[in-house]
DNA sequence: AATGAATGAGCATTCATTCAT
DNA sequence: TATGAATGAATGCTCATTCAT
């Protein structure tokens, strides 16, 4: 069995290595920027020499990709594994934005990566768009139409824009967060935008 | 004419060259990307040299803070003309966004720049949630204020919250529009938006 | 008048400038070696910065090809005015040995980075090969056949084997005397190459 | 036969790993350059891993050292022991010349290592200029020398400036045959270097 | 002897900014 | 004002070498 050698050394090095550096790149973009960010920074903060970070990563850029890969693959299956006993379609949107806020509120620094440095690049944005992102709408939108199938939802407004309503929204609460000052929980934001938009897409 | 102003006063030539500049820096750093995009780039597509770049600016990123500061004013400027003769808030709200998508909707470089290049500091985002964004935030808000006063729309939600889930639909809706491989126009996406909006936000 | 300016601070900047590198270059390259030579030494040497070397040339090799080139180009085009005049193959050949060991002999630097540095390369010698040496193997060649026309050589030897046992030696010659301790004149080193040489494919 | 010495004794095993490495580096010195040549490319051909080469070669420039070593030490003592029952001086430099190129043109990536890697820096041509070269000029002089007190050469010739013309020479000829694209045999190519050698260095 | 993960010194090149003209 | 040659600080990445296992 694995716990016994957890207790020694182990072998978990490897994986662990591998992990320190995503957690070091992430504050360190977070609190610098991924282009003022400099590889030795994350080496130093992660504990190991530089050269080290390309064991792991091919380059600079594939890190950023690796937090994007690794957040939004832990994101989604999280989010599908919540929704699979839940059969009404407006509590789906709620556990959806729930998650959503939840995990952006529960670390600042992947927030931040996030919200701001993954968005400096129409490059990334594209491919963030047509990963990660895409996957995540169409979450929204299939609880959406599920919705709308049921009567409970307007049929007369396009589920694919409704989609980007309620995502742009969440994504407006969670950059406001990073940026305000005052510090809050981001999570219960997702209860006044959830309320206007159930309210706004049901059907009378 | 021109010719006679050239003769006669070197004015137009000083504003020429900003504009020139400001103008070339946007096509730039849309294409590019700011960090990807050299200060000698931008100079080419303005036809000035290198060096003239600093008469007009301090540094590459003061060229990039003036897009912001120029942009945001004269959209401000306008928003606040088109809504003084408005009287209906839910009518507010409808200019309001609609001037919002048509602006970006009618310069693709310049709303890269606004959807992506802006974005990618922290550092930035902060001045600009501190400056543009907090103005024009305002403007939502007033007017969804003036909606509750007048019973039209729900007294039971914050108005703040409920400008930015206006905004952040709305720029979603923006940033959707760059990035889609499909060209469409995106000015008369704000109407969905404010359907949901206004239908969720409405008192019964 | 162009003179006029030389005695002030005239233009020939520009090419002073890419002679210094070139020059510092050929200094550095012959005591350091191509591959252990830094680009910030040639700059010290050549006394501009780091970055002013790629205004001039596009990278580090090709400050090397340059080398080559211009000395080749001077070389051949030196040797073919001063076989202008000369009409016995046996002079011409002479004088061809005679001034390439001279101007190897005339600047030792240049002599290590041809006889040595270009060397290190298969890929430079191969470029080598086919441009500076192949037109240098092709005089000696011409002239070898004059004389077997004029019944002064051997005609059952191969002209292009024999350039290339000259230029051998010639060669040999040179890398000896740059690798010599002893220090003694390089050029004189071709009258018994000649010697033997003419002896040697003489027609009885 | 092999397994049974594998079985009884360790000893060929360090031989056939120090073998290995010595021919996986003359390859890929060959194929990519010395300075190009990772030692990891040179563990990988081999079939050992990396820090077992530093068990064999103190350095990366000790493999190559070694190379030149190994072939030169090989190649004077099969050059002795084939002059051993050769009394003819003329027919000694033919011997010596033919093994020359017969050598090299039996290994490609032996010769290419040493026509052009082993080249390529001032200070292993010194010591390369010391002790292989040195010795096997030597053996040319030698016998040149002979040549001369038994009245077959030319008195009038220094022999040592005879000795180095003969490699100068050969040498071309081995470095042409590496450049070329054509295939071709290289030791024939003895003959005509032997024959105009010969015939001008002769007494009449 | 053998391994290969880890190290960290080393360097070509870029580019924002300056300044003499 | 305008120029553009010159500057030099800054950094991602490589790879020979080491050493714990």
């Amino acid at each position: 069995m694995r716990s016994v050698d957890s207790l020694s050394s182990a072998r978990p090095q490897v994986a662990d290595k591998r992990e320190a550096i995503l957690r070091a790149a992430t504050q360190v973009f977070a609190r610098n920027g991924y282009f003022n960010s400099k590889v030795a920074d994350i080496a130093r903060v992660a504990g190991v020499a530089d050269g080290t970070v390309y064991l792991y990563f091919k380059s600079k850029e594939e890190i950023l990709h690796s937090i994007f890969d690794k957040s939004v693959g832990a994101a989604i299956a999280e989010c599908r594994q919540q929704l699979a006993d839940v059969t009404d379609p407006r509590e789906k949107l709620r556990r959806i934005a729930s998650l959503h806020l939840e995990r952006l509120g529960a670390d600042r620094d992947l927030a931040i990566v996030f919200q701001v440095e993954l968005r400096g690049s129409t490059k990334f944005m594209e491919e963030f768009s047509a990963a990660g992102l895409a996957e995540y709408l169409r979450l929204i939108r299939e609880a959406f139409e599920e919705g709308q199938q049921a009567g409970l939802f307007r049929r007369d407004i396009n589920a694919t824009v409704v989609a980007k309503i309620l995502f742009g929204a969440l994504d407006e609460m969670a950059t406001n967060w990073i940026l305000s000052k005052r510090r809050y929980k981001l999570a219960p934001m997702s209860e006044p935008v959830l309320d206007i938009f159930l309210n706004g897409a049901s059907a009378r």
